[in-house]
DNA sequence: CAAGCATATGAGTATATGCGCATATAAATT
DNA sequence: AATTTATATGCGCATATACTCATATGCTTG
């Protein structure tokens, strides 16, 4: 398989719907909330902030884009990350952003 | 350094912004076109199939999220790959989408 | 300095998407 | 079966952004 092969247009639309789901801050929060392991929605809401459905949608966005998995349990739905690469993604933009300014580096972690 | 800090909202907003930028199927494939090398506004205007407009706004975008460089030489603009991180972004992606379907892995590259 | 070429940008339109509110669904408990 | 609890979803609004067309800017050359 070549390595440096162009995409297709149909390929590229799937990689920039991948970015697409990564490019909101409260899905962010929510990824790196479910860092520490599998949450249920209270859980999740709780820990973000976040009014109930609008976690809620995020989560299913997340969920069809294949990052997290579903789980239902009773009356509880626990989510967890299901696409190890989403690690090394946050990592590889956290860190090329703290390059590019080490100015506001202090206001990038709390 | 803690690695495991959690990001503020601040920076949760910056990651989100450089996700959207590359969020878009036009940004990327100037992204993987540059990927050849430095290239002018006119050849990545035939090289891509956009109009000239539209790809001057998305040199914009990019070049103002810090990934891409602005060379002006006489009535020329070269634009070149200027974070290196972005290899690594594709790949992980394009990584994790074959996997996620291998069913449709054909229409993938051409 | 006029004309021409390469690139950028203002304006307008269409579409997408995030959010809040209210309500629906689904499962457990009484 | 009715009620309660946890989660999902329909709807409307507000905002963001991609696209096109026309035009502006900036540099070079005659």
């Amino acid at each position: 398989m070549a390595k440096k092969a162009p995409l297709t247009d149909a390929a590229l639309e799937h990689v920039a719907r991948r970015f697409a789901v990564l490019a909101e801050p409260m899905r962010l929060r929510l990824l790196q909330t479910l860092f520490a392991g599998e949450m249920n929605v209270n859980a999740l809401v709780e820990a973000t902030g976040g009014t109930q459905a609008n976690v809620s949608r995020h989560l299913q966005t997340l969920t069809q884009a294949h990052m997290l998995s579903r789980r239902k349990e009773g009356l509880q739905v626990f989510y967890a990350i299901a696409d190890p690469s989403i690690f090394k993604l946050c990592e590889l933009v956290c860190g090329s952003l703290e390059k590019q300014f080490t100015k506001h580096a202090d206001s990038f972690s709390r």
